[in-house]
DNA sequence: TTGTACGCGTTATCAT
DNA sequence: ATGATAACGCGTACAA
């Protein structure tokens, strides 16, 4: 049976409201006694029960990332950039791969105090009746939610891509992503480059990643360079697709600008010259992070907002 | 502020101990009160309090995995599968991407009911201040450790190998994995290699991935084809370094046999014929599951148990 | 400065 | 069949 703040109390001679007072330094306490039950308390290996002060306080210090699908290493870097902010912030950060209604009503029952959901489309949409009982954030692309949404602005993203391959002179641009999906970020970049492309009038294709990783990218792209060849100028609508491409691309054939999807520094270690366009992934934790702990300490309601973050564009040189 | 037992009981005009009852079923209740309860408690929206209930029965059903580094997709597929197993076995899993003792620590906090670690070695070891207070069950290799852990026998998976490789009549053998590190399962897989090799009378070479993503055993791969070549008989410390090494592969070499750690389901969709050695990701998950919970249930302490699981051989051929 | 007492939402035991 | 009540561990307003 774990220690308890009466355990401690008996053990010092004092009554246990002391022992909790002294625990969080409050100024209620002399120095003298607020050392010895500190100190008893280590010695007994004390654990604040979470539940108890959760009961008393409506407060867990956790927040709750709904994450269903871990993979790919864009992603992963944002994930460990919201544990270390949310950290900083005096936040637990715990992540559920489950379904993301089942993670969110657990969350709820947990009483955590927010969730923040990566945002993938109708899959990952959680109810009102969910969401009207605990601050929710999300990160994705700006659509109709009840709740507030991170924007990172894809389109422009993918707008700047194809500026920058205009620039250097490419007037077939080949896109790489995944074309089949329900995802709304994948759906966006690629209807940017739809419309962008014609705007300018540049001929572009779009050819099908099937799938958001590196295996899926890779396998693509072998299957179309069997009857194709690629183009100059070419566009990977992620960091792992970019992966996946690079397998197929000769890093020495310097005819060609690539441009991914993606801000992290994962860029920067790879062998073959390549741009990549995105907000920094540190960007989007931090924001995350500030949108929610303000929400949570306001105890305001989740209202639709939408907040952008801007892309910006960066080149990674031949390591 | 969220509806309790108490606002459902004032609806109904019964007694909160009748509403709590009705809600678990429980046999006290007649028919026809319950269904009305449970009606009002759907339509109020009612979420049960885990720490309420927690803090009265000392369950939360909720299981903290400790997984510091959210990347390969052999673990993730692991993972995943813990997940399922843990859902079908009536709990909520939870990761945190935390440092290990702080993960461990705040799990504690949450009462949750046990911790899943996937080890490797001294940097995700929990301390007994820990371990005592909390069911724990590692995934890893055999190590001193005071809590049980399972262990996959990376030695007899890599003695496999080697033996598949010298019947196809492979008498040069390159390795490639991890070589300088402190993760106790690279550490075994690279020095059954050196032994198992001696003792067979076969050559063999240490090929230094760089690093367990697909990513630095490509390029690991690529500086070493700069001035050597590989042999035919090649073993990869894990899928993911096979990802990395087959990039550099002529699908067509039909002189060589690739042998890698890693018993996934992704081994099937690589394009060439390849073998791989190792305890299938469901029966890793199922393993974890049946002893953490048992452990939950009986109560009973941490032991230092070791819990073997043997890997198994498999064909891939090509797609 | 320290102690007492109440309440948080729930379960479980005991009366009714 | 239903209701009253104690207890879980803690925070805090109030009393001493």
């Amino acid at each position: 049976m774990a220690v308890t703040l009466k355990d401690i109390a008996v053990e010092c001679g004092v009554s246990y409201s002391t022992v909790s007072k002294a625990l969080k330094d409050s100024p209620l306490v002399t120095e003298a006694t607020k050392r010895k039950i500190k100190e008893k308390a280590d010695k007994m290996n004390y654990i604040p029960n979470n539940s108890a002060r959760s009961l008393v306080s409506n407060k867990s210090h956790t927040i709750g990332l709904i994450w269903p699908a871990v993979d790919r290493v864009a992603i992963t870097t944002l994930a460990t950039h919201v544990n270390e902010a949310l950290k900083q912030a005096g936040y637990f950060m715990v992540v559920s791969i489950d379904n993301p209604v089942r993670a969110a009503s657990k969350f709820l029952e947990l009483r955590f105090d927010g969730v923040i959901v990566f945002d993938e489309g109708e899959s990952t949409t959680l109810p009102e009746k969910i969401t009207n009982n605990i601050p929710v954030i999300a990160y994705g692309v700006a659509r109709e939610l009840p709740y507030p949404i991170i924007n990172v602005h894809h389109n422009w993203a993918m707008k700047q891509a194809v500026d920058l391959l205009i620039e250097k002179g490419h007037q077939n641009i080949d896109y790489i992503g995944e074309l089949h999906t329900n995802d709304i970020r994948q759906i966006v970049k690629q209807e940017t480059i739809e419309k962008y492309c014609e705007e300018k009038q540049v001929n572009y294709r779009l050819i099908d990643s099937g799938g958001l990783t590196e295996m899926a990218a890779k396998q693509a792209v072998k299957r179309f360079l069997k009857t194709e060849t690629l183009h100059d100028g070419v566009i990977c609508g992620s960091y792992d697709i970019a992966m996946g491409v690079l397998h197929h691309v000769d890093e020495l054939d310097l005819q060609k600008t690539i441009v991914a999807y993606d801000n992290i520094k994962q860029f920067n270690s790879i062998e073959t010259p390549i741009y990549s366009v995105g907000v920094p992934a540190e960007e989007i934790a931090s924001s995350l992070v500030k949108h929610l702990t303000r929400s949570i300490e306001t105890g305001s309601e989740n209202n639709p907002e939408v907040i952008d973050l801007y892309p910006s564009l960066q080149f990674h040189e031949k390591k």
